[in-house]
DNA sequence: TCCCACCTGGAATATACGTTACAAGAATTC
DNA sequence: GAATTCTTGTAACGTATATTCCAGGTGGGA
């Protein structure tokens, strides 16, 4: 009930995420993604899980302020245990059998999680990147995330130049690939189940030298292995598919920063698209 | 969500604490007092907790089928993954009000003045409809709503066949209109500003017999004047565009509503659709 | 009262683990 | 393009930990 005064270890990894360098933050999100239970594996399993080294792991522990791991642990149980004090009985369902209103709290909730583990500093990095108008940029979608790339990209091509959604079926792809090289930037979406497809084609852009940018869920997308920069969002549905609004959630609050950050030259662009629309 | 069939650890112990040494019991206890966090310590700090030796918390753990201690904490920490899985603050809240806070609070206001103000015959009306397998589907989206218009099109082609996407510049929708005639559905996505193109081609659907089924937003499309059923949703955002969220929930829900009102039908479907993605 | 079966914890042991040192590689700067 | 700093994983190390063994203790039955 009562916020805790001394800030979680949660919220200590999203304030210092800045401060990790890029290995030692694929374990940080490792740890968000599945917290706080990540953490109370070994350092060896932990690692392995974010696809790291054990000694990463720890470097990534001590400059969050803990000098061993476990006392890291410690704090990660009281924590935990403190948490499962209160009833965590979510307010009885309310829902009763209206579908639309299932859906709606179920929404309310994805998007309340996602906004609450989505480190600041990546969010930051991620509309910086976007908002470089000189780095060509590349989306690529899923099966499903497809329609969100696309999304993405509408938008954003209204804002600046050299947007580019990666279309056609992975064969083309590969075609694509060509013109991706090292200032360039991709923004991969890939949620469970993870298309091998889209992994191979980031890890191939990676070996470019491209900057990778990852929307996901919640478990993470192998691809995120490979990405600079990971934005996970809560998915969980009570359907056939998973909820995308976590996702758009994303999408539209980066667009919003991206436009913000670019501030008059996106308008007038914005403008004299809406003027050449009209004749 | 579903209630797992094997039976947790706590319950293990309780049905096993009969079995149980007195001492193994205190240790039982311990665990179950400050269930999971208690076991997922060092042995000796477990036992020094519950005031028994380690060999006994050792032997209580042997009794409830571990053959290790390990073991037995990873089986705990499986176990609490999935309990935590379900939306629960994580980390507690997040300081400040940033951007994506403020885009959270916003989406789920529109997400749930939506709900509220959708009509629920017009929500089962329109679920109907696209659960008629044998009514050819048609799904036209504008500029921006295009994208959801894919996201609908990409769900909705695994859940049944005849569904398409009407895709291209305005000039190619017409081409298209010669397939669609009394029995065909069309789907249409329009929030303001309003798409004279998508206007027009409503029309003309609407003239050739097609039922029109309308997503769009609270100050309703034109469309509107020609559709049968409408789905309005609120769109306001604090952004230079409109959000999508309160859409994105209309279609989710209703591609899960057709989904059960489909049943094994569906579902075979797309175990088959999953099976040929596999080979 | 003695005996026996069963608990129980202390101490020894083997192992898994966290930790550290180091060298190779990548990124950055001049 | 070269030099330097930063980043990262491998391998060796020492320690903390789980595990085993055994002796002391306890309670119940003859």
């Amino acid at each position: 009930m009562a916020a805790d005064p001394a800030p979680s270890i949660a919220e200590r990894i999203r304030r210092d995420l800045g401060a990790l360098t890029p290995n030692e933050r694929r374990a940080a999100h490792r740890l968000l993604a599945d917290y706080p239970v990540a953490g109370l594996d070994t350092v060896a399993r932990f690692g392995k899980a974010a696809g790291v080294s054990g000694p990463t792991v720890l470097r990534m522990i001590a400059k969050l302020g803990f000098t061993s791991y476990g006392g890291f642990q410690t704090a990660l149980r009281a924590e935990l245990a403190a948490r499962l004090e209160t009833p965590l009985m979510k307010g009885g369902n309310v829902a009763g059998h209206d579908l639309l209103a299932l859906f709606a709290e179920n929404a309310t909730d994805n998007i309340r999680e996602t906004a609450a583990n989505v480190a600041r500093d990546e969010f930051d990095a991620v509309v910086r990147l976007l908002a470089d108008g000189n780095r060509p940029i590349h989306v690529l979608g899923g099966r499903f995330t497809g329609a969100l790339a696309e999304y993405l990209v509408a938008h954003l091509r209204v804002l600046r130049p050299r947007v580019r959604r990666v279309s056609g079926d992975s064969l083309n792809w590969l075609d694509q690939m060509l013109d991706i090289g090292k200032r360039d930037a991709v923004v991969i979406f890939d949620i469970r189940r993870y298309s091998g497809d889209v992994a191979a084609f980031a890890a191939k852009a990676a070996k470019r030298g491209a900057t990778i940018a990852l929307f996901t869920d919640q478990w993470l997308s192998p691809v995120s292995r490979v990405a600079r920069h990971v934005l996970p969002a809560h998915v969980v549905a009570p359907s056939v598919w998973d909820s995308s609004a976590g996702l758009l959630l994303l999408i539209e609050a980066v667009l919003s920063a991206v436009a913000r950050e670019l501030g008059r030259g996106a308008r007038d662009r914005l403008t004299a698209v809406e003027q050449l629309r009209g004749e």
